[in-house]
DNA sequence: CTGTATCCCCGAAGATACTG
DNA sequence: CAGTATCTTCGGGGATACAG
């Protein structure tokens, strides 16, 4: 959703050109909260609609239901409903989004030691680095 | 730049808070082409401006030069020029780029074999998959 | 509760022209 | 050759209202 290269990935399948790997696989989680999502369904069960809006604060509804929609065409969570004569609603992570796990962990480590290098690296300034992105 | 996460993890960091590993990690190659571009030089050695947009037949001149920026920004790639009558400059990997590697090969292969199955599951038409994302 | 429909904003991506 | 400046376009993200 967020994604340039989810749409160009899309063309690029859709005219039978198969060599996208690593976009492909980007694409699965750009979107501003895919990942947080696909983490927190995986740790922590699966969870209804308005429980992933109380855990994600700042997202709105509109969005939350995109990227739901968007993670289960891509076949990474599984929505399941509970009849009733209040339906509910679960989103769980499917197999496919559980193989995705490994390369979400890798990701996560990257980050960390970046993230900590970057911290104890005084000629490196976040807040500087921020600013230059402007 | 592609990227709602880049910013809002720049954001974070600006206010301290760290606990953005992850998407700390994506923001690093959103961008529509900094994958392709962090492939290229680290595969094919040290590349000049103009022999990537030969590389890279579709993307404008701009956006190529915004994507090596932030690539600087970022520290995953070196910028040197060579002085002369008319300097050259030279972009490849650095180190911490090289070090992100493991994890792009880790996307690699998941989209890799992902496609693989995609393509075998006749219940599964990409071509309907990308016409349900419009 | 779980969404969809509408409208707005903003920034990425692209095209083009200009510069040292 | 290696960019920067400017303008336009397009789509994601957000807010709000409405619906089953």
């Amino acid at each position: 959703m967020t994604d340039a290269v989810r749409k160009s990935v899309q063309e690029k399948l859709a005219q039978g050109d198969f060599s996208c790997t690593k976009e492909f696989t980007l694409a699965m989680f750009s979107g501003k909260w895919k990942i947080v999502i696909l983490c927190n369904l995986y740790y922590h069960g699966p969870f209804r609609f308005n429980e992933l809006m109380r855990l994600l604060p700042r997202v709105s509804h509109k969005v939350l239901a995109s990227q739901l929609r968007e993670l289960q065409e891509d076949q990474l969570i599984d929505r399941t409903t509970v009849p009733g004569a209040q339906p509910e609603v679960y989103y769980a992570i499917s197999p496919v989004g559980r193989s995705l796990m490994p390369v979400i962990d890798a990701m996560h480590e990257w980050g960390d030691q970046r993230l900590r290098a970057l911290r104890v690296q005084p000629q490196f300034n976040i807040n500087q680095a921020a600013e230059n992105h402007r």
